[in-house]
DNA sequence: GACTGGCACTCTGTCACGGGGAGTGCCAAG
DNA sequence: CTTGGCACTCCCCGTGACAGAGTGCCAGTC
């Protein structure tokens, strides 16, 4: 038994159904709704074929239908076409982009718009320091025996740590130390610099090595091992519409899963295929967010990815116009990043 | 009429209960629970006076009574004693704080903790710019006509900039721009740099002016007119303790305040005394909280203050345990800012 | 063979009703 | 001033009845 156009029609009308008003939706309705050409008797046939096969469920005997986490998959994948955006969500998103400052900007611009838009929760990772390069590094001294160490990448990302050295150290020998990390790793991708950092210890004079050892470790962890990834949110005052009804009764397992960062960079850090990804449901690995759905995407200058963005809101979402804006803002931001 | 000894006993009787219990307390309970050493009746006769001063109310006749604002208000200023922090909370500070490795860290870490001892929703301000001094300027070639500025502050934060030079500069004159900036401005405090800035572009030879008058600009938006505050916020997912009791409702509008960084900062930010503020319900500007209580006080090392920190929660909150919890993390964050 | 109209059935949501319970206000007495 | 007693009010909750929506199935039609 397998699904004809028809029954195909039918998921599609009842998925957007759902989705605009959040009842269950039943034959009648439908067919009144949509030019079936059909009697709702025939479709409450194809109903129970869909119900079957998974797509659909009834909430209650008796009570309408209302499409399954495999009814929006099946729907998403198959029966949706892109939704082209429109011109003033286009301006709106140049407007609202234009003007940014430095990236910390850029990033919460965009997290907002992408909230905004979408009516959703958003998350944009700022550009991931693995996926970047160093551009420039400073040392800074605070006291005579610590430094603050300022990595500028390509990206625009600016990440400081403070050093402390084993002794005392002069401004001019501060300058040297300066001027060698920098000959040694300005230019280079952030996976390839542990064994420069390396060969810049061993090759440091004996009487300067300790103090190269301790720049080299506090180094070694800001660029690779604590490669601290950083994200921005929006728009949580999202997941209140729509009332007690999604989410199944209570907010507090989606909150809880958004205050985790680790989590979230899950969700949007997923950037192997540069295509967009849509997750519904019960495909989330995490279990606070079974009922919800996530729509992220790569961005990045170019054809590069250097982080992720998204957004988060019930399975009951407008999944068309979501991925259209989602892909359409990763575009504009990539396009900005470009121009720096 | 005023009020004696043990009505404001019985005030402080309903307050406990009320936010342990969460719900109306009689006259009954009352007695049973607290050694008050009078019967129902006297309490009732209390209770009376009390609601008609305004202190407490009843949800709906032949109900329990429940604070009112002014009620939890009294309380606050008259009927509790700070709590004094359990070892197990002091520890629980030190420990979270400790290892911090640069001030996003210290901020980070502070703002979870504190959501997280006072189960409440957190906020931290990061140190104001204002209220610093510039530590080191520094400038790096990103091409030919652009600069990145970044500046340090004696509280660890990092600004960076982008700035868009009118024609190319050689990497010279850019170590000479370097110069001249720190010279005049290194160890200013924030408010008295805009006059010194404008001396800079003055004292430029007058080829250079043009370049300087640019960074100038940039200069001066940073460091004070678009003086960018930033916040952290932790614990948004225990508003939904509770349940939809407290908050009248809906979290939309708490949640639609958090997400404002300027509500966020009013919140915080307003450090004239030294002291704990406490906003109970109505006493909060903004409408979206009217339902909300807010906790915060000033931090910084030693005896300035630098930025505020708070939480916010349901009127119907521990209020001598949150402050003396917001007190505490306070200082420790001032101690931790001290040794830097 | 696919579609349709009709019909009985099921289940929800809601409303009215009523009793139990908690709590109050008031009064008269100690 | 305090207390015990009592009548009263109002919420909460379970029950039952009812309308409405929607289904499943069957027999008839094209």
């Amino acid at each position: 038994m397998s699904l004809d156009d028809r029954k195909l029609e039918v998921l599609r009308a009842i998925v957007e159904d759902y989705v605009e008003t959040q009842e269950p939706v039943g034959s009648k309705a439908l067919v009144e709704r949509h030019q079936l050409g059909v009697s709702p008797a025939t479709v409450r046939n194809d109903m129970a074929v869909l119900e079957e096969e998974g797509y659909i469920r009834q909430p209650h005997t008796s009570a309408g239908r209302v499409p399954t986490d495999a009814g929006y998959r099946l729907f998403v994948d198959r029966l949706s076409k892109v939704k082209a955006l429109s011109p003033a969500e286009r301006r709106a998103i140049e407007r609202f982009l234009i003007g940014a400052v430095d990236l910390d900007d850029v990033v919460h611009r965009t997290v907002r718009l992408l909230a905004q838009l979408t009516r959703q929760v958003a998350v944009v990772q700022y550009p991931s320091l693995a996926r970047s390069s160093v551009r420039h590094l400073e040392l800074v001294p605070i006291s005579t025996t610590r430094l603050m160490l300022v990595m500028i990448t390509d990206t625009g990302r600016v990440e400081q740590r403070l050093v402390e050295l084993p002794g005392p150290v002069a401004s001019d020998d501060v300058l040297d130390l300066r001027r060698k990390v920098n000959e040694k790793l300005a230019g280079q991708r952030m996976s390839d610099t542990p064994p420069l950092v390396q060969g810049l210890v061993d090759e440091c004079a004996p009487d300067r090595r300790n103090t190269m050892a301790c720049l080299a470790s506090v180094l070694l962890e800001t660029l690779v091992e604590r490669s601290e990834e950083r994200l921005a949110l929006a728009g949580t005052a999202n997941l209140t519409r729509g009332g007690v009804l999604d989410f199944q009764g209570t907010l507090r397992p989606v909150l809880e899963a958004l205050e985790e960062e680790v989590i979230l960079l899950k969700l949007i850090g997923d950037l192997e295929p540069s295509t967009t990804r849509v997750r519904i449901g019960d495909e989330n690995e995490i279990d606070n967010l079974r009922s919800a759905s996530v729509v992220s995407t790569g961005y990045g200058p170019g054809a590069t990815i250097v982080g992720g963005l998204g957004v988060l809101g019930p399975t009951r979402m407008d999944y068309p116009g979501t991925i259209a804006t989602v892909r359409a803002v990763a575009r504009y931001v990539g396009d900005l990043l470009a121009q720096n």
